[in-house]
Parts: C-alpha cells; structure tokens; sequence
DNA sequence: CTGAAAGCGCTTACAG
DNA sequence: CTGAAAGCGCTTACAG
C-alpha cells in the first residue's frame, strides 16, 4: 500500500536498518548518509507504517487518558496539552471517558491497557487516588502519571499543584476583605480511609491562623459538580446565620453556589463572597466570573505526557514528582462584606 | 510476553487460523471447536496482540475524532457516545484536540490521518463544513463521517440533526411567549462563498410565517464562544430600541447573552428572553437556566462511530445520511415580554 | 559507522 | 469446516 522502507532504502543507496536509524533518531549514521536519506524520505512522501512500528517494536505508540465525562471541563486542558507533546513524538493520545459511576473503572482500565497495549497512562483526579487503579497499572508495569495524587502521593510519578497552598491564598483573600464568617465546600469524602485532603486542610489553616473559628456545619462536601455544589449551597445558605463567604474546592461547584444565591435573592459578591478552585472555562464563564485559583492545566498534561514520553521505549519511568505553580485569579465574586 | 496465538491453539488442540477465526467472530467453525477455543482462551487469560492485528490486517484499530478546545462542551457527549461504541469493537477512539488557528487544520488532519493510519474519522463542526477538509480524506480513501455538514451535505457519510426545524421551533417558541421584536446571534459567516445557514434560515422562516418584521441590525454573527456572546449582545442590547428576545444559535453564545444582560441590569427573562441551542452542559449550568434545543449528542457520536466500524475491514462506507431528533427544553430564560 | 538475518503475532489468500 | 504457508513492514540483536 505504498512507499515502504525498502524504497526509501534503494533510493538512498543504502539498508533499511540505515533507513531505522534515521526515522529513530538513532546515532551512528554519517551525516551525509543521514541527509541522503532524509532527501529519499521526502521525495517519495514516505510514511513510517506506524502498524508496522508497533509490531516489531511492541510498542503502541499510544498514550492513555481516564476521566470522567461530568469533570470534562478540567480535563480539556490536560488533554491538550499531552496531545500536543504526543503529536511531536508520534504518538497519540487516547482519552478514554469513563460513565462513571455505571462501569467499572478498574475492569474498564485493565480491559483497554491491555486490549490496547497502551505505552502509558495518564490518571486524574480522582482516578490518581484510586490505590486500587495504581495497583492494577503496576501489576501491569504500564508507566503512569498521576496528576495531584494525595493518596500516597509518594507512590509513582506524578504531576502535581500545591493544592493546600492554593486553598490558603482564596482563604486568606477573603479574610483580608473582611470576612470572619467563611464556609468551606469540599469535594467527596473518601469512602473508606483516611485520604489527605489539602484543600480542606489549607481553608483550616488559614483559618487558624487568623484566629478565626470555623463552627460545626460550616464545612459541606459535594461531588466537584455544578448540581452538588447548588446542592450544599442550599444547605448553607438555609442556616439562620448566613457565611459571609465560601471557598470552594472546584469551579463547577463555586458555580453551583452563584446560582443557588441567585435563586433565593442574594447579590454575590453583595451579599456572599465565592472563591473557585482550577480556573476551568466555567470560572470565567459564569456571572459574576469567579475569583479562583489558577491552574495550569495545560502544563500539567504537558508535562505528564513529557514524563512518559521520556520513559519509552524501555518504559522504565522515574518516580519523580513534578510541582507546578498556581495563581489566584481575582474576579467578580469576592468583595468586603457587607457591613451591617 | 506472554500468552499467543500458538499457545490458545495448542491448549485447544486446533490451528492457529482457526484461533483467528474465533477471535474475529468469523463463521466456519464448529461450535464445539468454537467453545473449546473459547475456553483455551479464557484459561489462558489471552489478550490478543493489538499490534499485531494491525499490521497484519493493516488496520490501526483506531478511530479519529478532530475537535476545538474552544467548543469542548459541545464535543463532550459526542465523545462519549462514539468511545463507547469503539470499546465494544476493540477499536480506540483518539480525539485530537485542534489549537485552531494557530495549527494549520488539513496540514494535522493529513499528517494524523497517515502516521496514524486512521481507520476512519469523525468530523464535527466547523471541520464538518472544511470542504477542503472533506476533499483531503477523499483522496486519502479514509472512511469519514460528518456531523451536522451544511456545505454539500450529500457528500459522503453524515449524521446530523434538523436545525433549521430546531431554530423554527425556538423562535416560535418565543413568538407564542408574546414577543415581536426577536434578534438573532448567530455562528461565523462563511468566510467564503454561501454555505447554507440553517438556523439563520430557520429563524427567518417563523419570523415570516408569522408576519413579523427583521430590521436591520437584528441579525448579528458570534464565533460560537462565550465570550463572541457577550460581545455581539452588547451590541444588540445598546439599541436605542432593543430587542424583547435573542434566539441564539449555542448555548455558548446565549450564555454569553446572560452575562452581557446581567452587567446592564437586565433581568432575564423579565426584561429579555433567550434560547439557546444544544443543550451542551453550559445550558443547565447557567441563571436563569436556558431554553434551548436539545441534541442527542451521545447518540450522534454513537451513530456516527457506527457507522465507521460498519465499514470495517474495507473500509467501504455507504454514504449515509442518518438523522437524529431534536427537542424543545424549555427552562427559565424565556418568559412572556414585560408589556408596557 | 553500516548491514544481513531473524522474527514480532497476527491475517490473508489458497488448499483440501 | 479446518489448516499450512507466506507475508505484513518494521525493529532487535548481532556481526563486521
């Protein structure tokens, strides 16, 4: 079905394993022999058949990326910034959407690094702090990366934010306009375990260090969406004396509060002050656009895949864990409050 | 690495073809071979080599989806829907977010399609209506579905919805609610010639029927973003006489409505009506939550991944057109106009 | 620095 | 209904 290394090999006078080399970016060819081949490449618009590759090379040349459809917009970044550092290697980036909670995700996972054979993958929250998934892509030695783990964070290599510092600065924002009377809004309890939980535990530092109390139902836990998050802004907002202000673990949940508000009447930031978490498109998107906490997801997908990339071909990969910066981004939703 | 072809034939006392045949649910097999095969491979928890497959039937096993990142809500469902349907058939969906414009669109379109060696592609828009996009898989022979195609829609495969029924359907929706004065938002001009503008058209066509006016200035052209919303109903909106209602052609963009309306002091739908058009997540997410035209996003990715792996091993796809319901939501941004 | 040989694990014709 | 042979287009050791 066309151009094949032997043509390319014939054409520039010399084997195909010179022709490998050259497409590898191997050492040891001359560089006019090099040349020469380039030049046969280009004139007989050869392709690598990348089937082929795979084969001999037992390698995929795929990369893996598990989320879930209801998080979409914090992944959209992740995901292309690893499918930019794919494309220059030749690889390509498989983002496989997991309906969750209706499919198993370790089956589903295994089933297509498998079936696949994909050369590494790329876990997100809160896949990277399923022990049970890092357990299943060890015992199958695929390299992976896991973005913010706070499960044995130590576990592996990873990609990470410091999220208890990010959820310290929308905290601190908001008590240095005023508010003494601050919420928090959490993402899900672990199930079973004690997990880290660092942007909780960065609103109570905060907190603590301004001397401020944080009241028995000041703290509320939703599912990092849109609806939960109007959900337990439902429950806050009911209480007889109202918080002044809410940090939210995640935008879609900080959304979630401004239409809560606007519901039963309240002006934020009038009335209620509401920090976000990731700077996901909603962030800017909803009205007021939200104060939140930058994170650069297209960095943190890029490095993730620079990361397994440089694993391959042996597919050994270093357990180093990468810290990328973040950046409170104030907007519309943060104000003093209101004096009264 | 592990268990082959030879091993589940050994175990199971027949030949290697006829391993291939079972795996490829091919007929002319006994059904007691074909259990015995079944049962060896089960035994030996076999996991057929993907890479081998490839380059043996010359197939990539791999499907192609192009999307902006810019229009990620949109893509989320249609995603799901065709990732889905690939699982089933051991195929693996790749979707290839486009940095438009700064990539140049046919340029990683060609070089994907042929490193890759994708089996098949899914086009959506605004590559649906790329008729230099269309021509490119023609002459590559890829098999390739489009989404919702307005330029020449009977070329080639496609899946789409009726929009201009679905923007007749909003606008009179709006024209029942009490409201004359109706502006429309909606997608880019056709840079060049005439593409067809079947919501545009299908607003214009209610309009008409019911004998109401569309001055000047009424019509207005986004970039189907959030923020291409905002912009085009400031405009709208700084009339001396404005509109009563905007029928907008995405939710991106009638979003996009809401935040420019609620920065004047508008009240929607008190002082202003709008639709949007999808139903993409942003819909529900908003306040006051839109009236829009529901796609069935997760069935059109399905039809359309279908539709591709119907066409394998040759590759030979009918040309198609299936098309799929649309539906009214009526939520909270319309209401009758305020009367004077 | 360069190359001849073997082989990756399947599928595709082709026989029987 | 079943199988023996050839081959897909590369890469991996191994020589020289």
């Amino acid at each position: 079905m066309g151009v094949t290394i032997h043509d390319v090999a014939a054409r520039a006078g010399v084997s195909i394993k010179t022709v490998s080399r050259v497409m590898n970016a191997e050492p040891n060819v001359r560089d006019a022999v090099r040349e020469r081949v380039r030049a046969a490449m280009a004139d007989l618009d050869y392709i690598p058949n990348a089937g082929a590759r795979r084969m001999a090379s037992a390698r995929s040349l795929l990369i893996g990326l598990f989320f879930h459809p209801r998080l979409a917009s914090y992944i959209t970044g992740i995901q292309l910034g690893a499918a930019r550092q794919c494309r220059d290697r030749d690889y390509l980036l498989a983002a496989e959407p997991i309906e969750w909670p209706e499919v198993d995700v370790v089956a589903l996972i295994e089933r297509t690094v498998r079936r696949a054979h994909l050369d590494g993958v790329i876990l997100v929250p809160p896949q990277s702090n399923d022990l049970e998934i890092v357990a299943l892509l060890e015992r199958l030695q695929v390299p992976f990366v896991r973005v913010s783990p706070t499960a044995e964070p130590d576990r592996g290599a990873s990609v990470f934010v410091d999220d208890r510092r990010g959820a310290v600065e929308a905290t601190r924002h908001l008590i240095e306009l005023g508010h003494r009377d601050i919420a928090f809004l959490g993402g899900p309890l672990a199930s079973k375990g004690s997990a880290p939980r660092p942007r909780r535990d960065g609103f109570l530092d905060a907190m603590a260090d301004a001397g401020l109390p944080v009241p028995e139902g000041r703290m509320i836990y939703g599912e990092f969406t849109f609806s939960s998050g109007q959900r337990c802004a439902d429950t806050l907002l009911s209480a007889r004396a109202r918080p002044t202000a809410i940090v939210a673990a995640n935008d879609a949940m900080a959304a979630g509060i401004l239409s809560a508000a606007a519901r039963r009447g309240l002006k934020v930031p009038g009335d209620l002050s509401v920090t976000g978490f990731d700077d996901a498109e909603i962030a800017s998107v909803v009205s007021p656009a939200l104060t939140t906490i930058r994170q650069p997801l297209e960095q943190i997908g890029a490095a993730a895949a620079d990361m397994l990339l440089a694993a391959q071909p042996s597919g050994k990969l270093d357990p180093v864990r990468r810290r990328l910066d973040i950046e409170l981004v104030v907007r519309e939703s943060t104000a003093p409050p209101r004096s009264d």
